[in-house]
DNA sequence: TTATTAAATGAACGCTGTTCAATTAAGAGT
DNA sequence: ACTCTTAATTGAACAGCGTTCATTTAATAA
């Protein structure tokens, strides 16, 4: 049926998603652009199109590979990690280290805008609680006496914070430089939190 | 000296920023551009670009003044509310009210980001500065046993926390709907921090 | 060899930030 | 009053953006 295609929709889009990654990784999502993405894979604007809605469905699928990415790290740093709090704390660590490592693509997950009109579809919803439920399991050894409800908004919480520790750090607010000073940030967070947490 | 001048520079300037607020309240700052900006205050384009050195440094103003609106907030908050730690909730609720009821103007200041070159001044900086001195402050009376390092170190962790919530929840990525629970959230993170602060 | 049809193109539209030669008009000098 | 000077203001121009879609191309079926 196919006329000449060198390659099938889904090798397409696949190749336009590693090409944007490409640029975004090189360029920040500033320098991402239609035009740029269909260069690179040897192909024109009007192809893009064929293969995705538009420009923030491409977003979306880059952010979804970000978030299997780093959900890949948090979920391989709670294999051997020590006792509950220490888990958490790699948690923590891994988070920051990944955001610091790979900054314009974990920043295009957290900061682009999808516009208004574009809905945002629920397997990629499932990327974002995926990663709450890490921590969420993370909590559970420390919250004997707490129902499940207070786990999960305690989850909520302090994964937020340990967020915002590296969104404002990564952008230069918070008076820090350098990663090893916001690990120590998220640390002092996580630690004190737990604390409190626990001691009830 | 002057000729065919309705406005000063500086009139021009105030316009400019009141007309460009306007328009990122209304419609977020994907609406903002300079020759809708222009086109308000009855100029065009040109005449932004005799009064500010570009878009950047027209956002960079709107950004103070959403700054000083938030840190007299903050700022009153704190004249009248009861003890230490309950001061601190009052920071944190004042803080999330704030940006739940200006959300445009609010995410402009933190999701914004600058052109490379384009150096952010002190004067700036020392307005996000005076933020944290507040928390700072407010964390003095719970920190008898803490240096200043510490107390420093905390009112980043602290206030990088309640920051990070902020721009989850209003973001739709913590799961939660409405303020109420965003209060909840934030109250969470504070008390249970306090706790693990004070409790050494 | 031709007809069919899906794949791919690229010009076009209306928008963006930014620049700067050209125009306009207010005040000074006569 | 008239001209000259000069600062204020304009708006066309440039290169880029996301998005659309009539047109062209080429691989297959007949």
């Amino acid at each position: 049926m196919a006329r000449r295609s060198d390659h099938s929709r889904e090798e397409l889009r696949e190749m336009a998603i590693t090409a944007a990654e490409q640029i975004v990784v090189e360029q920040g999502y500033e320098g991402l652009s239609a035009r740029k993405v269909a260069t690179a894979i040897g192909y024109t604007v009007g192809t893009l199109y064929l293969v995705f809605e538009n420009l923030d469905d491409l977003i979306l699928h880059i952010n979804a590979r970000t978030l299997d990415r780093l959900h890949a790290h948090m979920n391989e740093s709670q294999l051997h990690c020590g006792d509950a709090s220490d888990c958490l704390l790699q948690l923590g660590q891994v988070y920051i280290r990944f955001a610091d490592e790979d900054p314009h693509r974990w920043a295009m997950v957290f900061e682009h805008r999808f516009s208004e009109d574009q809905v945002v579809p629920v397997w990629f919803q499932e990327k974002i609680a995926r990663m709450f439920a890490l921590v969420e399991k993370g909590l559970e050894p420390l919250a004997e006496q707490h129902t499940r409800d207070e786990i999960t908004q305690a989850s909520r919480a302090l994964w937020g914070g340990v967020h915002g520790i590296c969104i404002l750090a990564l952008a230069g607010n918070l008076g820090v430089a350098g990663v090893d000073s916001v690990q120590d940030l998220t640390k002092t967070l996580i630690t004190n939190y737990l604390k409190g947490f626990t001691n009830n």
